[in-house]
RNA sequence: CGGGGAGUGGCGCAGCUUGGUAGCGCGCAUGGUUUGGGACCAUGAGGCCCCGGGUUCAAGUCCCGGCUCCCCGACCA
């Protein structure tokens, strides 16, 4: 059958021999309703806090999404190699990545002492491959991948298999001779990845992202919409921007503004606004406009040496991410108001206005206009009439503000949504991070030494299948997309009359003969409990066969996403499902 | 790591307030009756009530400590 993965030879179980069962309760594990139906359809089962066993119809499932990634990643190019779990640590303390990464990397020592982790993805290793094998232009570009269980202990599993500490990723690494190279590959990447979730029927959305722990310049997720999702998305529905909540952008347009209306304006001048610790309080008690104001926080960057003082327009939040970004570091931690006493400062008044021993950063919406109200640094005291500029300096003007539902376009200017999403997939033009610092150097035309340009392409297979999951379903059960079914079929016979079960049995005999992937329910169970199984299940085409079928000439087919069913003589069986089968497949052909 | 919740036959839960023989539904086993939407009858098996300590004549239940798991947040793919 096209484009129809393999199963390693096997295409009929029998439910009498099948391993595992159903389960007719909710787990009180699942909360997400692809866990729930994973765990009740007999998909996967928890070992410990997410680390999961794939039962064999899951993994069945987990083995065609691995054959349409190898498919398209091979189209593009791809070379599938595997590498190792264990790494040694050196080449992690080459990269850096040893120090920079916390305790969800599983680090040990081998008998000998030495030192090792489990790699919780594979630039290192890929980049040590290709310093040892690549010395010229002429080897580039080129493009490996493998697909392959990793652990990330997580400080927080979740779902199911969305967010498990062990799980399946395919990763792709490529190597070019310069960014152009990266720049024009890279696309490639993004329509391969669109096209492994489309055809998995898990609709993704390509959205910007932040480059994380990989670095690099420039990153992409890809991310399927679904409200159980725990990233947020902010969307334009009129242009089609897309950006991760960590890196969105937004215009930070000003209305009617106490700053344009007075573009000159007087020395500051304090007031007294006592217990006015809020923007909103001290807005309201002024009689200014919220985007008159400046808001000031002070937090610590990892590692905790000099304190950022960072002031915002008094309407706008603070993103974190973008604050740690421009900070260049990891994470940034608010200041407790202990921690703030110290400094002789106080929560809800304070400013960057006279102050002194704190990294200032400033976001982009404080540089135009003047004569804002900020705190006085003195409790129960505000300034008026303060200038950026004129009145305190920043170390650092950059955007940091946390954009939000409803706030305007970058692109058009149309007020943009918020949207929960899981993200499937990601890609990252790297550069030369990982090249430069490992020394995968390569000898271009010219005769000079330059290390090599890279991407790199993650996509996770368990939560792939969870969103294929989460978006094929209803309130009975899975319906599998056909591409990624366990199986195509699931043949049920009702009764143990003689004459159905030999009826079925050979139908069985017929489908098992002619390769059609089919699961048969020949179990002694009533009914209810079939029908109820094979749409818990959720093969894409049911077939029935019972006395009363019998009786109307054939057996009864269904499609699992559609309501009615129709009767075929059995000898017409066989052509007809796969004819049906052919026809599901039809539904997800790329292109 | 912060906040909340839960650990009782395989699964889902009650019992704990007010200490006194460990229960229900599903599942499982055996026999029988059933077979187009999670059937019925009968019989039966299955428990370190998360672990450790304490209080008490007596602890699933009360007290202290710990572990595990789930949810929200932080963080991350």
């Amino acid at each position: 059958m096209p484009g129809q993965a393999s199963c390693g030879g096997t295409y009929a179980m029998r439910m009498t021999k099948a391993f595992g069962k159903t389960l007719r309760e909710k787990p009180s594990e699942a909360e997400m309703a692809s866990h729930e139906l994973m765990v009740r359809a007999g998909l996967i089962a928890k070992l410990a806090a997410g680390i999961y066993d794939y039962l064999p119809l899951a993994w069945r499932s987990v083995r065609k999404i691995e054959d349409i990634m190898r498919r398209e990643m091979d189209a593009i190019g791809g070379q599938e190699i595997n590498m190792p779990v264990v790494n040694p640590a050196d080449i992690w303390q080459e990269s850096g990545r040893w120090y920079d990464i916390g305790p969800e990397m599983v680090r040990f020592k081998d008998r000998s002492g030495r030192d090792m982790c489990l790699a919780m993805t594979h630039e290192e290793s890929v980049t040590d491959l290709a310093r040892r094998y690549v010395d010229s232009y002429r080897q580039l570009p080129f493009v490996l991948y493998h697909i392959q269980t990793k652990f990330r202990d997580e400080p927080r599993s979740r779902g199911g298999l969305v967010r498990a500490r062990e799980f399946i990723m395919k990763d792709a690494y490529s190597f070019h001779r310069d960014s152009e190279d990266l720049q024009r590959y890279y696309p490639h990447v993004c329509r391969a990845y669109e096209r492994i979730c489309n055809a998995c029927g898990v609709p993704v959305v390509k959205v910007l992202s932040d480059v994380g722990m990989m670095g690099g310049n420039m990153a992409h997720e890809f991310t399927y919409l679904t409200d159980a999702g725990e990233d947020t998305l902010i969307l334009c529905p009129e242009c089609g921007y897309a950006a991760n909540r960590e890196v969105a952008t937004f215009r930070k347009e000003r209305a009617g503004t106490v700053g344009s209306e007075l573009p000159k304006v007087g020395a500051t001048e304090k007031v007294s606004t006592p217990g006015k610790n809020t923007i909103e309080l001290v807005c309201d008690y002024l009689g200014v406009d919220p985007t008159a104001s400046i808001k000031t926080m002070i937090y610590f960057p990892q590692g905790g040496e000099k304190p950022a003082l960072v002031a915002i327009r008094g309407d706008l939040d603070i993103n974190e991410r973008k604050l740690a970004n421009c900070l260049k570091t990891s994470e940034v931690r608010l200041a407790t108001p202990e921690e703030l006493e110290k400094f002789g400062l106080v929560q809800g008044y304070m400013s960057p206005v006279g102050l002194e021993g704190f990294t200032v950063v400033a976001d982009d919406s404080l540089q135009e206009g003047s004569g804002y109200v900020a705190g006085a640094n003195e409790k129960d005291f505000h300034l008026k009439n303060v200038v950026p500029g004129r009145d305190f300096k920043a170390d650092v003007w950059a955007d940091i503000a946390s954009a939000r539902e409803g706030a305007p376009c970058p692109v058009c200017g149309h007020p943009l949504d918020a949207r929960r999403g899981i993200e499937v997939g990601n890609t990252f033009m790297l550069g030369t991070k990982y090249s430069a610092s490992m020394g995968a150097y390569f000898r271009d035309e010219d005769g000079s030494l330059k290390p090599m340009v890279m991407g790199c392409y993650g996509m996770g297979v368990g939560r792939l299948l969870a969103c294929i999951i989460q978006e094929n379903r209803d309130e009975k059960g899975i319906i599998w997309p056909v591409t990624v079914a366990p199986y195509h079929v699931h043949l049920l016979s009702l009764g143990t009359s003689a004459r159905v079960k030999d009826a079925a049995e050979g139908v069985y005999q017929r489908f098992n003969e002619g390769r059609v992937e089919v699961l048969y329910d020949d179990r002694d169970e009533s009914a209810g409990v079939k029908f109820n199984d094979a749409d818990l299940l959720g093969m894409p085409v049911r077939v029935t066969i019972s006395e009363r079928s019998l009786d109307r000439g054939g057996a009864e087919i269904k499609l699992r996403r559609e309501k009615g069913s129709t009767i075929v003589p059995l000898e017409e069986l066989y052509a007809t499902v796969n004819r049906m089968i052919q026809e599901e497949f039809e539904r997800y052909r790329q292109d």
